[in-house]
DNA sequence: ACCTGAACACCGTTCAAGT
DNA sequence: ACCTGAACACCGTTCAAGT
């Protein structure tokens, strides 16, 4: 019975990479204390005792992830170019992982989903030009746009087609017909992008 | 034992009115199966019997409320005014029932934050002057900027002050005071929502 | 310091059995 | 057609008791 439980000492570190283990390979829901106590090879209060609750190994599973995601470089040569870069970086890597999202989410940490983003895009802000009360106008702008477009590209089902489209009163089938294709999302996000910096910006 | 159940005769309809009930007052944890078969007077199965299960029950309570959202109508002479008096009115609608997030997203069901204001904003944007392809895309990237917002607005900590931006390695201290400070997070939208439809309408 | 068994108070879901 | 009791397989959490 004992699966492959790996009975070394338990640590706060291994509980968390066990938890980050079962939620990268089965989603979140399938993250329990039980179910991880078994995975340890243990049972279910000795997690208790190493990490407190379920909550608080939610946590520190956020921590532990915008830890690894790590620092991510800008390119390009203009201030709009680096920008964007750095925004559309962080978008791919969050769809590399998109439980991310679910355990911020779960966590309330939602704010989570852009910190590797913040002070980096903090300083590409500064460099453009912008200062004091701008430049945190301008970064929050951002960021709001990096986090609701990864908030919708996650939530919408993907063949994003519009619901009961048929039964508008639109004068223009031309449109009707074209919602009834898919989009390219990352266009969406480009185009809104680009026009918020070409304001934002000096 | 019968706390203040009801017992008359129980339907489908009378299922979601006093699920939504629940989920209005208490939040959509406080939703269970059994929980709400005793707020019925009722044992569990039949709460089955009536509406499937908690997936198809969740299904019904979005549809339910979306249809009781109803429809808004623009204000405003211009394109531009109109599109953004329906986006705020969405937003407050959704502000002042915050449990639709949550619901729809745990039905599967994203998109159903903005059906309410599809079909209007999709008029106003052929009013507007645009057709077939470009109008298509017009009103999906208004939807994005919208459906963005509202799930930023909703996961965002209410102080949204930045996270650890004092170890930052920012030049400009003042950018630093001014991210401790809170922001009115409705200017960002609708500054974003400017720059976006000055750059999509004609 | 670390782990356990046992319990409490919950879930969603199914199903044979009743009227 | 509608409702029930009883069960199955889960949860999170606590706590006295062991080593």
């Amino acid at each position: 019975m004992s699966s492959d439980a790996v009975r070394d000492a338990v640590t706060p570190e291994r509980v968390i990479d066990a938890a980050l283990q079962i939620v990268e390979v089965e989603g979140l829901d399938a993250l329990s204390m039980r179910r991880l106590a078994a995975t340890l090879g243990v049972r279910t209060p000795s997690v208790y005792w190493h990490v407190g609750n379920r909550q608080e190994l939610l946590a520190k599973l956020v921590e532990r992830i915008t830890e690894d995601v790590g620092r991510i470089r800008p390119v390009g040569r203009t201030p709009e170019q680096r920008i964007s870069s750095v925004c559309l970086a962080v978008l791919a890597e969050v769809r590399r992982r998109p439980y991310v999202i679910a355990v911020s989410a779960t966590a309330g940490r939602g704010e989570a989903i852009f910190t590797p983003a913040q002070e980096v895009l903090a300083r590409e802000v500064t460099a453009a030009g912008l200062h004091g009360r701008e430049a945190a106008f301008a970064l929050r702008t951002i960021l709001f746009q990096l986090g609701g477009f990864i908030l919708v590209d996650h939530g919408v089902a993907s063949d994003s087609s519009l619901h009961g489209v048929d039964r508008w009163e639109v004068a223009d089938p031309d449109l009707r017909a074209e919602l009834h294709t898919s989009v390219d999302l990352d266009d969406i996000f480009r185009y809104s992008l680009e026009a918020v910096l070409a304001k934002l910006l000096p």
